[in-house]
DNA sequence: GTTCATGATCAAAACGACTTGCGTAGGTGG
DNA sequence: CCACCTACGCAAGTCGTTTTGATCATGAAC
């Protein structure tokens, strides 16, 4: 069943029902009544291929992240699912699992698709896969890459607003062994959250111990080895900042396995403000990220972008801040 | 840039180039080849809308979930997805957010898109969605509908196989008084749970208290509520079995908010084993509904619905069992 | 009653990949 | 040297929608 079908059982040509689909003025309403009696009667849809191909634009964004078992993606979908909804655009999903080759896989059907856009969540980026979608002229909306240039905008994170909220927190309780567990080593948002903290912590005139410095992996796995370690020190830090909120859950457990208790012994602060944060015992302290503005930033980017490809995008930024819970406390006086 | 342009610069025609990228073997290595170079030079991508409006075909299945922020969901997800970029095959996924609206707005645009399929997870499915798609002959799997058609396929749970090892192993346990904490009312699948939990506990030679069965709303909030009531009780059970995780957990913050302890108070089973359920305290004990599994009967139903829409599909059904962690023990004895 | 404007509608071309039947050039085997 | 095969080219047609320049109808103005 196609448009001149519908054309034919209404008397007209497949034009007038183009027309009528698309809302044109251009169809005197009886005309228009009448071929929308026949669609509804016959629930015909029309092919959305045959315009893609028409105008090389499908009308759906392509969103590339690393893992969506991390709590913190379900969440951001979701606002980005529903923008796009309102603006009758589809989402074509994909996850890498931190594999490049799944990321070439994935970007290749993307542009299969021709999709009128990528949001790429995943930080193991490397340059080849964004070459493919420049060369395509496919707009390309990174996250925390700081980079832009044709068809290419970032939405990066301002960590170091919520950090300096978090440390100034922490010092205003008495806090002044400050320790950090960051990513997975080797990730430029490592770096960037790391830097943020580093910077935080020299803004209220606080000292940095490197020993108090250790990386994770974002997951709690991450967090949990981390505090082991942490806990093996003669000397200890009386508050921990995690990179993210699994690492600082990840944490709690190892305090509490150990029979210590939070934030009694250690002072716990978070990042990104998961829904599991205010499940978790004690509720979470912790550096809110967003993820509704986050995904409006993204969604902002990618059609301006998709408007005119050939400009050159722009870096959009997204303010995080403090959110107070109770694993946070005046340290206990040690012995 | 089409293939055609690949073909000139090859020095070939275009139906070479189709046969090369098609992989048919009539094609000397050598040419094909040469081809492939230009093909990888200019970094050509065929137009995938073509070739599904050519073949009425996208080769990408659409996967409808009532909430992705439910744990268990992503876990879905991230099978299903890997099963089907193993098979080449792309996901258009889609939430409804528990809205008939968004079910009617989703199911059209995947029609637009020419979907080979639809998975539909979401449980308040009305007749008028499903009509439309078996109208275009798109086929459909849902979840727990128990109900097969042309084109039309279902995966259902076997609740009571999971369902009858939790209620033996608290009957082992001493336990005598078992309640239950329901879903959302109204939805056939919390019916067929609500089913499986008398079904269990009369195989175990117990009986229902009609007081102890609750519902929730597949949230935590719905745990929480529910959890209160049975506080607020003369009589009490000794342990709870939830309709899932998210509602046993509701259940065990109520629990230890009021200074009471799992499982010394209240033994406490959750239902699908989402990743969550190891982390909470104390460790969850769940029925485990195997995500995978899952996801692969709703591969092979789709795809085997793809392959002939004409046919009548087939009836998958899942298994579910006990996974025994820290949330039950025996009862303690009361006053 | 003719002309003109204007609004409504039509017919045909275009989008890009793929197939297909046929043709052909070159190579191989007998 | 004939017959056969392989590896391609060529050209046309298909999928369904949208756009276009053209055409038709209607009514108003003269």
């Amino acid at each position: 069943m196609d448009m001149r079908d519908i054309a034919k059982l209404a008397g007209v040509s497949s034009a007038t029902v183009s027309r009528v689909i698309n809302g044109s003025n251009l169809v005197r309403p009886g005309t228009a009544e009448r071929v929308r009696r026949v669609i509804d009667e016959l629930k015909f849809v029309p092919n959305g291929s045959a315009t893609t191909l028409k105008y090389g634009r499908s009308s759906s964004y392509g969103l590339i992240i690393p893992d969506i078992t991390n709590p913190f993606f379900p969440e951001f979908i979701r606002s980005f699912e529903a923008i796009l909804v309102g603006k009758n655009q589809d989402m074509l999903m994909a996850t890498t699992d931190f594999h490049a080759s799944r990321m070439q896989q994935t970007i290749h059907r993307m542009l299969v698709r021709q999709v009128d856009g990528v949001a790429l969540l995943a930080s193991e980026i490397e340059t080849g896969p964004i070459e493919t979608l420049i060369r395509n002229r496919v707009p390309l909306v990174t996250m925390d890459r700081r980079l832009v240039g044709r068809g290419l905008s970032d939405v990066s994170i301002h960590y170091v607003s919520g950090m300096i909220q978090a440390v100034e927190h922490l010092k205003q309780l008495r806090h002044r062994k400050i320790g950090y567990i960051g990513g997975s080593a080797g990730l430029t948002i490592s770096d960037h959250r790391e830097q943020a903290f580093v910077k935080a912590v020299g803004r209220a005139g606080l000292k940095v111990d490197p020993n108090f410095v250790r990386v994770g992996n974002y997951r709690i796995s991450g967090g949990e080895t981390a505090m082991v370690e942490l806990l093996e020190m003669k000397d200890q830090p009386t508050a921990i900042i995690a990179a993210n909120d699994l690492t600082a859950i990840g944490a709690l457990r190892v305090i509490h396995r150990e029979g210590l208790s939070v934030p009694q012994d250690f002072s716990i602060v978070g990042f990104d403000d998961i829904e599991l944060s205010d499940i978790v015992y004690p509720p979470l302290t912790t550096i809110r990220l967003p993820r509704h503005e986050l995904a409006e930033a993204f969604v902002m980017a990618l059609e301006s972008s998709a408007k005119d490809p050939h400009a050159v995008g722009k870096q959009y930024s997204v303010r995080t801040s403090l959110v107070v819970r109770s694993s946070t406390g005046p340290p206990r006086r040690r012995k």
